[in-house]
DNA sequence: GCGTGGCCATGACGTCTGTCACCGGTGTCA
DNA sequence: TGACACCGGTGACAGACGTCATGGCCACGC
């Protein structure tokens, strides 16, 4: 009786070591490895894994999203996401999405094999440190809009071509960001989307 | 006859995985572990690892700099640079500060424990498609206050910001952003930050 | 010697940005 | 039925931003 899992990270690398790490436990196989977020419900639907490890930030699609197609789709695999950062709002997105565990990848490699154990148990496992933060930082005060036209500004494009991509009026675009920039407590558009970004709220 | 490998990497779960890989290959032996850049000069006098695996970015001194003193050092330990994406810039200076090998984190896993040998013989290992990418990208154009300024700037702070953290004038600042925006082909001073960053020219 | 280019600064110009006030429309909820 | 929040838009204004011309200083190469 063995977990059987599946890997989803989008560096081959890493992917390729956590599975040799995973590997080495005797109640564990990986089944399968995907390296875009596109692959992950078709991998899960023909290695039918028990447990599927999952990064956040991939391409093709979000995380986020991968976990909302499975739950959609009825899927019974637990899903433990492992992510990079402490991106405190990516916690209660991902728990919300259906995620059974939350891991990032600072913490030490024995405690991984420990934590997909409790998640094969039905057990919800969450890096304490990251649950407070969340809960200290409090919810998303955005709306949706600006949560759009923050995206829109990651990058540095004036409000043009922001209000472009949008199909906005450039005077609403900016008034959605200085409304974020006012909920936000900064100064620039841009300082406004990384301070999001960093929290998980885009 | 093994090869004592060192690793430093900041995420500790991506590490410990490394660890596992590598400690597959009945010729290699991981003697230590770091995670943090300005403990693997330490770490190299007390380990005296053949090879050294070295992430670029992680926190207390960045991949580059340790490279340069592990030279200035006259440590015979050889650097394989291993880090996360293709930004062809950090190769040429990672090759001129010593290092002996360069590998981005989407190569296989199974390439890897080739790359280490190759290094360990004395080879030099470079990821072919990074370093054409490098060769077309050209040499960086930015001098080195223009490159300030846009490291400066990437967080999106105003130019007032900025001239107090460099000491200058807000006029020059101006200037070199300027200078800089039209160097990289883009409209606003984030963008352009944006653009050097992701082609290693800060 | 003189041109070239980087460094630092100033001033002026037009545009863009951030803020505010205000408008109408929609949906929700007490 | 109001109160409230979000959505979209407009107009106006001060300040910030990007551009350009110009200046002096220094180091380097022909």
């Amino acid at each position: 009786m063995v977990i059987r899992l599946l890997l989803a990270d989008d560096q081959a690398l890493v992917r390729g070591a956590l599975a040799a790490l995973l590997d080495l436990e005797r109640d564990m196989q990986v089944v399968a490895q995907v390296g875009r977020g596109d692959e992950v419900v078709e991998a899960v639907r023909s290695a039918s894994p028990d447990v599927c490890l999952l990064d956040i930030e991939m391409p093709g699609r979000d995380g986020i999203g991968v976990l909302e197609e499975l739950r959609e789709r009825g899927m019974p695999t637990r899903c433990l996401v492992v992510t990079t950062f402490g991106r405190p709002g990516y916690l209660r997105r991902a728990m919300d999405a259906g995620a059974s565990g939350f891991v990032v990848k600072d913490t030490p490699a024995p405690e991984l094999a420990e934590a997909v154990r409790r998640v094969h148990a039905g057990v919800r496992v969450v890096d304490p440190a990251l649950a407070t933060e969340s809960l200290l930082g409090g919810p998303n005060p955005l709306t949706e809009r600006e949560r759009e036209a923050l995206r829109a500004a990651l990058d540095g494009a004036p409000v043009q071509v922001i209000a472009g991509r949008l199909y906005l009026s450039p005077g609403t675009v900016r008034n959605y960001l200085s409304s974020a920039i006012g909920k936000t407590g900064t100064t620039t558009r841009v300082e406004a989307a990384k301070f999001a970004e960093d929290r998980g709220w885009l």
